[in-house]
DNA sequence: AACATATCGAACCGATAGGTACAGTTCGAT
DNA sequence: ATCGAACTGTACCTATCGGTTCGATATGTT
């Protein structure tokens, strides 16, 4: 089964049981007695591996954030025609943004952001910022292929006002209301709202 | 000085203290002991006011959201053209929202929705919500004007697409970045930004 | 068979948490 | 002068926190 086996096994499950409750209670009030009893694990086996709370904390948010970074650029479009592209990009973010774990990791690293500021900024990157980076680069080459038009706007700009559009109220109503869950026609109606705003800003005259 | 007064002076001396500490630490990092030594006050003081910390962490967040309510209230807006009025708009939230205390709020809401969610609802009706009723007023006003063209949106999907276009970016920044301080200059930057995207959007062809 | 490793379980440590008890003090009102 | 409410200071209670220690046990390797 497991004793002497020189197992990351155990590491990962402890890794896995400290999501759990770190991402349910947020870091101070979660206790190292409910992530030993979630790992089913021993507390000096916890400790063996992470030599404390804090840690163990940077070590779930660390690895979270990995799994975004890879989760986003695994995401391939293939545009036909802007808006299509535009309705696929909010669906996506949405559907991440909006799931419960990310909504849970949002809550805990704002909360605890003063006390991790490190922490925070490496989540803003392999969050936020991918997203935008990656719809930059998606809307510049719809720019280049004369479908959109910013007016002036550097397609940063244009990419940053757009993922903050179809993110933000969603998001802040779930953040601020933990036990509703959203809806997927509630989250394609407002995605069709953006790209509708976004075409009537952007889209080329021809 | 004080003493056997009725005082519920230093009940306002304690929520003072309460608010200071809370906004600092969050809810559970935060410590009786820390709020009775920044009141200056007694630790029995502070029980024979509020029974107990969760009860005086509730009192503070309701007088915060009153406070947000009557000064979102107090705002008035004598608009001389559409975009004067938006540009108004932009900077007096992006104001309230990137300020210090705005900020820390919303990070411990965030953070303790889960445990306090009735609590994060208040918030949400106080903070978010009202700007978003406000600014629909405004706009709608606008659109009868002839000088906003909404599409076929509602003038509240319009008003929320603004106040969270408005919001959002810089927002979620120094929600990260808690020892970063937004300048005036970028404020007013991303500001003209938005007013820009949502009058190409929804300017009124004449 | 023997050893190293990983784990367990439970006791244990010092610190600190939220909250209470209580004896004494200061004031305003009667 | 007295009374009672508000307040102070401090000691105290109990629970729990993060973290350590240690003996027992079970395994894989040699």
């Amino acid at each position: 089964m497991s004793p002497a086996a020189p197992s990351n096994q155990k590491a990962r499950t402890i890794l896995q049981a400290a999501r759990k409750v770190f991402l349910e209670h947020g870091f101070s009030a979660a206790t190292t007695d409910m992530i030993q009893q979630q790992a089913g694990v021993s507390k000096s086996t916890v400790y063996a591996h992470y030599p404390t709370k804090e840690k163990l904390f940077i070590a779930v948010v660390e690895a979270e954030c990995e799994s975004f970074l890879s989760g986003m650029q695994r995401i391939e479009f293939q545009p036909n025609g802007v808006e299509a592209l535009l309705h696929q990009l909010a669906n996506t973010y949405l559907d991440i943004v909006l799931s419960p774990v990310a909504l849970a990791q949002y809550r805990v690293l704002v909360g605890e952001a003063p006390k991790f500021p490190e922490l925070a900024h490496r989540f803003y990157q392999a969050g936020p910022r991918a997203m935008i980076r990656q719809a930059t680069e998606l809307l510049s080459r719809a720019a280049e292929a004369g479908e959109l038009d910013f007016g002036g706007l550097s397609a940063e700009t244009a990419a940053t006002a757009f993922a903050n559009l179809v993110r933000s109220e969603l998001q802040q109503h779930y953040l601020l209301h933990p036990e509703a869950r959203p809806s997927r026609a509630q989250i394609e109606q407002w995605a069709e709202t953006c790209v509708f705003i976004f075409l009537r800003a952007f889209a080329a005259k021809r």
